[in-house]
DNA sequence: CTCAAACAGGACTAAATTGGTCTTGATTTT
DNA sequence: AAAATCAAGACCAATTTAGTCCTGTTTGAG
């Protein structure tokens, strides 16, 4: 457990994919076709990164996607509170989405704050130029994906695998 | 996000209120007072914590629960892999409950690995001492237990705000 | 100027996970 | 023997997550 969600991979995936074709501006169907997920999915992660400046957009026929920072500046701590919202590891966090149900807040709320910032800071000290080897990713006989077989039993995910 | 269970939660205020009585033997119903938490709840936790040797069971009347090693021996990452399964952001790290799908596991297992270590390490350098405090914790003036309150309108974990 | 390709934004449904309760059985003390 | 307590797991409800779809806007090509 202590997971990052689903698609928050699917983010990076795409996120490598671009950063593979550095700068080319790449539409949601050759993001799809790239990293084996639906378009529709790709469109909803690309939507979400979009949000958060990750990713430049240009609209219209022959549209797309690039990334709106070089891979080695974009750390993984930036696409997770992309996708997840900001790190917190409860709702004593400084930054929690959901705030302290009681006034005078947690008194833990120092030491949580203390392990949430470590959780933090493992995150950001990778990059996604360090997460990605695009020697291998993206390849034709890299991975293939899960297009023949039953949607139900083999999520999408296994792409990272 | 990237959030404990709430589950994890009880389990700290659980730990916490056996710490604070050191040594002594508490049966569930007595947690329940003290934490606030209904007594099936703490049965839950405890049981998970037993699993996880955290706990010293002793059966019968005037039975219950102790710490089974002092609350500065006990890590954070204990707590939370007892009640959550070993620490995995991600299917592709070492350790993780659902294997790879594809057998030749992913290339970029081993950056996930070194996130997944410093991850871990974050909550390795807490103890359950560390976290609580026991001169605030668990006396009549500190927290009250969401009683008169419509459960559903309020989650158990605001015990921890 | 019109059409088609592409993104924008959000609503919506289904599936998976989590949280909480309950029941039945075993153990220990009085 | 009875009462108090933990053991183990089944089970349902609530929440969260994943995935799809629809309607609108923008842009380039013909």
């Amino acid at each position: 457990m202590f997971k990052l969600n689903r698609m928050t991979d699917y983010a990076i995936v795409v996120l490598g994919a671009l950063a593979h074709r550095q700068g080319e501006i790449l539409a949601t169907a050759q993001l799809a076709e790239l990293t084996g997920l639906n378009q529709p999915t790709v469109a909803k992660v690309a939507k979400t990164l979009m949000a958060a400046d990750l990713l430049e957009t240009q609209r219209g026929v022959h549209g797309g996607y690039r990334l709106a920072q070089p891979a080695a500046a974009t750390s993984l701590v930036q696409i997770v509170e992309a996708m997840e919202g900001p790190i917190a590891v409860n709702d004593c966090v400084d930054g929690a989405q959901a705030p302290c149900a009681v006034s005078n807040c947690c008194f833990m709320s120092r030491n949580w704050n203390r392990v949430n910032l470590a959780v933090r800071n493992a995150l950001s000290d990778v990059s996604l130029e360090d997460l990605i080897d695009p020697a291998q990713l993206f390849t034709p006989t890299g991975h293939q994906p899960a297009a023949d077989r039953p949607a139900s039993a083999v999520p999408q995910n296994e792409i990272l695998s």
